[in-house]
DNA sequence: TAATAAATGCGTTTAATTTTCATTATCTTC
DNA sequence: GAAGATAATGAAAATTAAACGCATTTATTA
């Protein structure tokens, strides 16, 4: 068992809630989903779950390294695995659609302007936003 | 009186509140603010002022585009004053100090990355977050 | 200065997230 | 595999930033 595994790694205890939250993110055709997402597609499929369980569960994620917390401007927070390759974000302002990219000359020239200002770089949040060319695209709630 | 003036142009009526938000904004050493920051100051310069209309008022600078409203991760919005020129930013995860940057590589290669994706630009949001080196840099809650 | 339309302050409300606490489940040990 | 120690859960209450409703006050205009 996979995700059984992971957990152990984590030094948490395995439990349902944890192994579900894992499994949704793992088998989710969105990768980028809120605790609101989590919650009601646990209770669609019939688990007995908590809303402070899920928040809780996805912060302690959070701080093991199994997914990341984004900070889209929906004012929710969204989240990912962690897949150890870091990526940044472009979102639709229509339809909400998220793509990934990663781009080296951007990330380069982060590392000089921190350098340039003399700080020693921890980490950058880069969201680029604008309206995407899906068909389907339409403005949602 | 300059401020009047910009008030005006807005076609905001003129008030003591949205005077003295402004005059905050103009003469404060420190460039980015939030509510709470703007409504303590006030209240410790004798003004009588509701922390409802400091809110209102930042919204509504926001969109006459004297204000922009970033989202560090705070969690709080912070403001600062719209110089029209673009410039992103750097924070120092320790003590909080902001510095500004503009890096015309970056902004191409976003342009870049949108078109690539398909997306035309709107906005986007860039924040470099490090140790930065200034003397008196310590951790402040 | 009076009429009108907008802005203010106070208190209430919302939305996301966190905390408290009694109950329950997991892990470890025997 | 059962018992004890410890951590996790769910429900409800608490917190926090921000928005709202409304009666009262103020700025603008005539
Ligand atoms: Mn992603
Ligand atoms: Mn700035
Ligand atoms: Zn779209
Ligand atoms: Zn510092």
């Amino acid at each position: 068992m996979e995700e059984h595994d992971e957990l152990k790694k984590t030094g948490l205890k395995v439990t349902l809630p944890r192994l579900k939250v894992l499994n949704i993110f793992e088998s989710s055709k969105e990768k980028h989903l809120t605790a609101e997402d989590i919650y009601k597609e646990m209770l669609g499929s019939g688990e007995e779950v908590g809303l402070a369980t899920i928040y809780r569960v996805l912060t302690q994620f959070e701080q093991a390294g199994l997914l990341i917390r984004h900070h889209f401007e929906s004012g929710k927070a969204v989240f990912e695995l962690n897949e150890k390759s870091h990526h940044d974000h472009i979102v639709c302002l229509q339809c909400g659609h998220v793509e990934e990219f990663v781009n080296e000359g951007i990330e380069k020239l982060q590392t000089q302007v921190a350098n340039e200002h003399g700080f020693t770089i921890i980490e950058h949040s880069l969201y680029i936003y604008g309206d995407c060319t899906k068909k389907d695209c339409e403005y949602k709630k």
